[in-house]
DNA sequence: CGGTGAAATAAGAATGAGTCTCATTTTCAT
DNA sequence: ATGAAAATGAGACTCATTCTTATTTCACCG
């Protein structure tokens, strides 16, 4: 549970105050591991309203404590964002299974590209889309 | 006016009949360089159904004819595939502008991770976001 | 060529994700 | 405790996309 303090904290910092729904988003995003739309959010939390849900989720991404995923057209996907931990996604186009990887020589390659570019660039996400072994076999 | 002919050929040959949707669509694609998105193609082209140009852009993706591309939230643009060609994109976190950049050694990196994977990889995406040189002295 | 049945189409209703509004409740600095 | 300011929940709203359906068009056949 030391994610979720340092969430509180830092949105405290940042002028936000503590309310009872910023607290149950903290806490549910705390407790999973992987990637959860912002409408399962809203689904797991009959108590906090969407708006709330969507506030809180924007909050932490400006701070940087979660990172949003956008799997291909869906709703978007939140995960916590742990100091010193990046990664990037396998997405099965069957089932829908999204699998955390991470490699530097990736990393590296695309900031390599971000310095030769006229961009500015802030941040990157790559995506890869597959099947899973558990879909391999079937039809 | 390459792209059109091969696209045409191909949907027919997957049993696709040529209507007047179709060859609109296609033509509007052709003529673009850059990604056009659903609903601007919709605008575009008064005399076409909204269902007709989402169809359309369905098989043409089915048909690796052209490639969607998804940008934070807003609606997906689709650009007209090449081949041999392979590209991804920069976003402007300010103005939305896309500028597209090619680069070997983020793909063999790509590749690598692929092969070392338990995923069969399909396919994928990598997207930069930051400022792009018109925006970047701006407030 | 003209008929025919299947596929394509246009219009717009329906869905679903995400945003906005606003009246009410909470928070927190005093 | 108190009161100004922020957070909240409910639901209306927007916008992209999908679905439905009646109609039109296509490609094949004689």
């Amino acid at each position: 549970m030391r994610w979720s303090e340092r969430a509180s904290g830092r949105l405290n910092e940042a002028g936000f105050r503590a309310g009872a729904a910023r607290r149950q988003v903290i806490e549910l995003l705390a407790g999973e591991h992987c990637a959860v739309t912002a409408l399962e959010i809203d689904r797991r939390l009959p108590s906090v309203g969407r708006a709330s849900v969507y506030r809180t989720l924007e909050q932490l991404e400006q701070l940087d404590l979660v990172h949003r995923v956008e799997v291909g057209g869906e709703s978007a996907a939140y995960e916590r964002n742990d100091p010193g931990e990046h990664h990037h996604h396998m997405v099965c186009v069957r089932c829908g299974r999204l699998v955390p990887f991470e490699d530097a020589s990736l990393e590296r390659a695309i900031h390599r590209v971000g310095e030769g570019a006229e961009f500015e660039v802030i941040s990157h996400d790559v995506l890869l889309r597959g099947v899973c072994p558990r879909c391999h076999g079937d039809g």
